[in-house]
DNA sequence: TTGTTGTTTGTTACTTTATAAAATAAATTA
DNA sequence: TAATTTATTTTATAAAGTAACAAACAACAA
């Protein structure tokens, strides 16, 4: 039997909640696979492509990874902090840089659609 | 006869100084083995990591591809607004947002070493 | 010179990440 | 329920990235 896509969604939410780091999306499907042997990788980009759509997830575009959002600042801009010690991350609002951003590509009649802003470093503990 | 470590980074800048837009490693691998047909990835991923901790060039983590840094903002962040219709990359200034950026992740500790501040949308010429 | 040593660069072979396209199942309509 | 449409899954492969070892080179000592 197979599972439509709300399900598979709310799966891979709950896999990504369950752990306290990001994960691949190749651990997710390993992940998967212990209760539905079959699932593969264009099932799980599929979803996962429609949770970072619904703001649901967020993709770690420079780790090549995924959180689930654990804010709710729907329609703002996500500042991801990716801790190099731990893997840790770290979600803030962005929504105070967001005018600041417009500004730069207003310069050059850029129309931007979506933000992208992570950070890289150590967190509270592992800096210490 | 092997070339040196400046020598190909020089042949790498000048590859994607020529190009219109970003271009990902192996495009530019394929470029250079016109003239040197067996480089492997490994030469170009190094000479590009070299280039891109030099500031000399950029990673565009979100769509996996390199620009040759044309500002000269040595010390700041880089914001790079990627046109989602004609592939062209702007590169801002954004030292303007680096102490909000600082103060977001003060609040937690997190120590920041690298802020990747990349846009998505329609240049001017395309959203005209 | 010529050997010795540490570093840089190249090569092989592979792993990880991602997707196109064909195949199949579910939903919808008649 | 059968036909048609739409969505999902599977297969198979493409693209991106890297580990680990080998070869070449620079620098210095004998």
């Amino acid at each position: 039997m197979r599972k439509r896509a709300a399900a598979r969604q709310a799966d891979i939410l709950t896999v990504l909640k369950a752990s306290a780091r990001p994960m691949t999306a190749y651990q997710i499907l390993e992940r998967l696979q212990m209760e539905e042997p079959d699932i593969a990788p264009p099932t799980v980009y599929r979803t996962l492509s429609a949770l970072t759509n619904l703001g649901h997830a967020h993709r770690l575009e420079s780790i090549k990874a995924f959180v689930p959002c654990r804010c709710s600042h729907v329609e703002s801009v996500p500042v991801l902090a990716i801790c190099e010690d731990c893997g840790s991350v770290e979600e803030h609002d962005g929504s105070d840089i967001l005018p600041k951003l417009i500004g730069l590509t207003d310069q050059t009649a850029f129309r931007a659609d979506k933000h992208i802003v992570e950070i890289h470093g150590r967190c509270g503990s592992c800096a210490a």
